[in-house]
Order: structure tokens, then C-alpha cells, then sequence
DNA sequence: GCCATTGTCTGACCTTAGTCAGACGATCAC
DNA sequence: GTGATCGTCTGACTAAGGTCAGACAATGGC
């Protein structure tokens, strides 16, 4: 079975290699070489601001010096313009100028028409046979890759998670956090607690912090996954991640409380073997806890 | 929708570039560089007899002096064994010696090691539908990405795929071509007929030929679509093809005869839009007989 | 037997991609 | 204010990937 998978996945591999990754390496080399194109084509994605030299180099993975090497042939076409950021002014920050927009847009339009060229022969049925599968492997490979790490609560990337956690619960059920924020986030440090996050080309797509309970026992708090990524198994498996980690501390005990109208997160953590126990908190906005004994 | 199925397929590059790309060229670079890492692969999906340089070459897309220092590489490993093929001696066979089956499968043990790794994080569910939807992708790309060529019906791929189809239909049938195999060969050819193999990597996977009846119609003879390729619309367009030079040739009437088991080949020829008709031939293995007005 | 063609190889050459060590200014913690 | 750290850049270097023109032997067509 497993093996089947393997063999699957060896087989596209292959077939793309040779089909697909040899067309998309003509269609970016429109002149420029494939470097200084893919990284002209990720500028294009952000926003007005443009980007620092340190995301773009997260993004692309690129080595410091090779990057600042590509961008300065950028900058020597004209494409692009690099200047410090005003608010710290040893990052730099790059946006595209109007040739850079323009070079861009032509990029994208070959690209559109490689796409286009790829699908062309096939028939309308087959197209949207086509269209399905690459969408499901796009969301399962997406998934497959994330990265989970402990980072801390305070981390840009930890904040900005729980920044989209509690406007998405204030939405759902008025609630607010106000200065509790601040003293959870100490409770999920040191030795005893911790938080965790996952990312996906360096967003964060879910997070999920661990406290400990005046009893000793664990408990998970802030476990939050990102609209666009539900689905995909991303809650069970940070879910797993986070009681891995709880067993390393040494606690064999983990509760955590949720609200009645999260159906799939009630469903999700029956099925890892989470019971519902009475009110161990004050929590106001939850009406169901759970615990798991590890 | 046209543009739904091109931005899929562009976000799907994106995803696949970054997390499969990637780890694909670390795998595969087990000390050795890529190139030769993946003409070691290619050379070990040969048969016993190893492949001819010109074979690797239309396989792997290489220019000849680089692939020729590619296997010098590899023969001064001691992982190829290269010498003239008997049969023509400007022709080099390529045989994998006992070291490079040993490299060659540990290349192989990486690259199912980093398939299975892909997927780990995936929970079995996910990991069908993964499979399945790169099964569909694979077979859909591959399907897409076929080359149809004018050939001569004596070129060696016309003759392999007219073999397989004789094989098949006297399998069925019976039928034995007999020296009528050659006569219409040549009746394929010049300025009234021709022969069209469609090939993936390399190997002819469907064919089709014309020739002009005494009347002046065109005859299409010789349709065949091998048997792992069918279901993936080859065979509707190559018949759109032929078509497409059946009318570029002057013609306005084109005929073919077909046997009545063959239900899906009456289906496609029905919805391509010929009508059936009375016998026109002498055909005994015809039951069926078909015309579309262009 | 001759000439054109085919199949492969060699030498010379070039671009791209990438690494590494260190320089240098800006910022942060105290 | 100072030392540590951060963020970016520069210079020097290497390997990989690839192109092109021609050499040369074997073969096929006539």
C-alpha cells in the first residue's frame, strides 16, 4: 500500500519532470535566465509596501549573496527598486517599477499561455478532469509541507496567527481577549508551556499553544487553523503534534475546552481520543471540555 | 473557464517547483550531480540489451556532445559499459555494468525513500486521494503531451505500432495481414496518403493512416491506440488530426470500415459525426462501414 | 565504388547557479 | 555608550549545465 503511494508519486515525478518542468523552464527564460525571473515573478506577489530582501529570500530559499546578486540585476534593468525600510533601516525593501510591472506582466502571460498550450489538446471533460486532480494534489501536497516548529508566543509569526484566531472567534461569539493575551502567551514559555506553529511559504497556517493547569495537567489553548487550510488534516495533525510534545514534558494528562458550534473541532478531537469532563474552568466563551489521558 | 483550468495548472507548478522540485534535485544529486543521476535512471529503464545513444538522447532531451561527456562520466565511474551495436556499428549500445545497478538502485531507494517522506505527513485518507489524483494528472499530462508526427509507414515506429495493432486484431480476429501489409504501406505515402504514429517518450502509443480509394475518397486504415492509453481521448484526437490533413489534402469524403465488437471505436467514430453506410470494400474482417463529408 | 547521410565524439567555449568569508552600517539589550 | 546581533552587500571562487563547430567512422543509395 504504502509502496503504492511511493510508485504513484514516483510516476508523476517523472512524467512532470520531463513534460511540464521542461516547458515551465523555456516559459520563464523570456530572455532573462530562470533566477532572476522566478524571483521577478515573487516580488509581483506582494503587496504595495513590496517585500524585505529577507522574505524574498525565505520564499525563494536563496542564499543571501545570490540574492542580492539577482537584485542587483534587477536593479541594473531597470525592474525593480530597492531602498531601506523606514522602519528599520537595515532591512531594504524591494518593489517593482513600472518596466518591472510590465516584464512581469508579460512573464505571467507566457505562463498563462504554457498553462493554457499544456491543456489545449485535451478535450473540455478531460480538462476538467485535469483541473480537479492538480487542485486536490495542489491542497494535499500544500498540506504535506507545512512546517510545524515551537516558536515562541511572542514571534511575529505566532502573533500574527493568534491575531487571526481571536478576530475570527470576536466574530464568531463576541468575544475579546484584552489583556489576557499578554499573560497566556508568558504561560505558554519556559519550561512548562509552549507554542507551536505552522507555516506554509512562511504564513502561518495554524498554531496551537500548551499551558499548565493549577493541577499539573496540560492544556491546550489558541489551537487555530487557517480558513483556506481546513480540510486537509492540518487540525489532526497539529493536534498530534502538540500531545507529542505534552509527553515529552512528562504530562500524562491534556484538556482543553472548546465552544458547542465548533462541530468539526468536537468531531476531530473525539476521534483522537479526547472524552468531554466537566467545566474544569471559567472559561466564558466555552460550553464543552475535553481531556485525553496520554 | 479556460482560464480556471490555466490558473490551476500555474498554481499547481508554483506548489510542485517549490516542494517537490526541490527536494526532487537533493535526491537525486546522492553525490553525483543531476544530470548524470538521471541519465543513470533513464539508462536502468532500459531492457537487457541497454539503449542506443540516440535513444537517451530523444528520452532526456540532450544535445549530443553533452550526453556524450555525460556517459564518458559515468563510464569512467565503471557504472556503464558502452560498445558499438552489432547490428549498426556507428550506433553505441549503453548497458549498465553490476556497479552502476548497485548506484542505479540506490538512486531508486532515495527517490521512494523521498516519495514516502512526501506523504508521510498525510493521514492514509489523504494519501489516496493523493495517489489517485496524481494517477489522474499523470495519465491526463501524459495523454496531453503526446506528440503526433507524419511519419513514413516504414519507419521503424510505423512498423512497431502497425505490428502491435496486427497482433491485436489477429489475437481477436484471427486476422492475418499477410503481404497486403506492405502493398498498403505504399499506398500511404506520395501526395494522396500518409501515416501518423503518436508517440510518448519516444514509443509509438497510437497510428492511423489514409490512402485514396479508387473513387477518390479518403480511407483512414490502421487506427490503433494502445491499450494502456485508452480512455485518455488519443484516440478522438488523432482522428480530429487526420482529418485536419485528410482536408488539407483536397479531400471532402472521408470512409472507414471497422469490425462491429469494437463498441467504443463505433461510439467515437458516431460522435466525431460519420454516419454509417453500405459496404464498400471487400474487407472480411469489416462489419461496420462509416463516411463523414468534410 | 562513390557520395551523401547518419551516429557519435572531441575541443573550445559560455552562462547560470550557487557557496563562503568577511565587510559594514543599523539596531537592540543593558 | 558599548558590545552583540541583525540585515545586506561584495569579492572571490566553483561546479553544473549546456552550445556549437567540426572530426571521423560506418552505412545506405545508386
Amino acid at each position: 500500500m504504502a509502496d503504492q503511494h511511493a510508485a504513484t508519486v514516483r510516476r508523476f515525478n517523472r512524467t512532470y519532470t520531463q513534460r511540464i518542468g521542461a516547458l515551465d523552464d523555456s516559459f520563464l527564460g523570456t530572455g532573462r535566465p530562470l533566477g532572476p525571473s522566478r524571483l521577478l515573478f515573487e516580488i509581483g506577489l506582494s503587496d504595495d509596501d513590496g517585500a524585505t530582501v529577507r522574505e524574498l529570500r525565505e520564499r525563494l530559499g536563496l542564499d543571501s549573496g545570490y540574492l542580492s546578486r539577482l537584485l542587483r540585476s534587477l536593479e541594473a534593468d531597470g525592474l525593480v527598486d530597492v531602498r531601506p525600510d523606514p522602519t528599520d533601516r537595515r532591512r531594504r525593501r524591494v518593489r517593482l517599477t513600472g518596466r518591472g510591472r510590465t516584464a512581469r506582466r508579460r512573464l505571467d502571460e507566457r505562463s498563462e499561455d504554457l498553462a493554457r498550450s499544456l491543456v489545449a489538446p485535451l478535450s473540455e471533460r478531460q480538462r476538467e478532469r485535469l483541473t480537479e486532480a492538480l487542485a486536490t494534489a495542489d491542497l494535499l501536497v500544500r498540506a504535506a509541507t507545512v512546517q510545524l516548529q515551537e516558536v515562541s508566543p511572542t514571534d511575529p509569526r505566532s502573533v500574527a496567527a493568534m491575531a487571526a484566531y481571536f478576530a475570527e472567534i470576536g466574530e464568531r461569539f463576541g468575544f475579546e481577549p484584552g489583556d489576557a493575551w499578554l499573560e497566556d502567551a508568558e504561560a505558554m514559555t519556559g519550561p512548562d508551556g509552549f507554542f507551536v506553529v505552522a507555516t506554509s511559504d512562511g504564513e502561518a497556517v495554524a498554531c496551537g499553544g500548551v499551558h499548565r493547569l493549577p493541577d499539573g495537567a496540560a492544556e491546550i489553548k489558541r489551537m487555530w487553523v487557517h480558513g483556506d487550510w481546513r480540510g486537509a488534516g492540518l487540525g489532526a495533525r497539529l493536534l498530534r503534534h502538540l500531545e507529542d510534545v505534552v509527553r515529552d514534558r512528562g504530562y500524562d494528562v491534556v484538556r482543553l475546552d472548546t465552544n458547542d458550534t465548533l462541530l468539526e473541532a468536537i468531531a476531530m478531537y473525539e476521534r483522537a481520543g479526547y472524552h468531554a469532563i466537566e467545566r474544569y474552568n471559567d472559561n466564558p466563551w466555552a460550553r464543552r471540555w475535553f481531556e485525553k489521558t496520554l
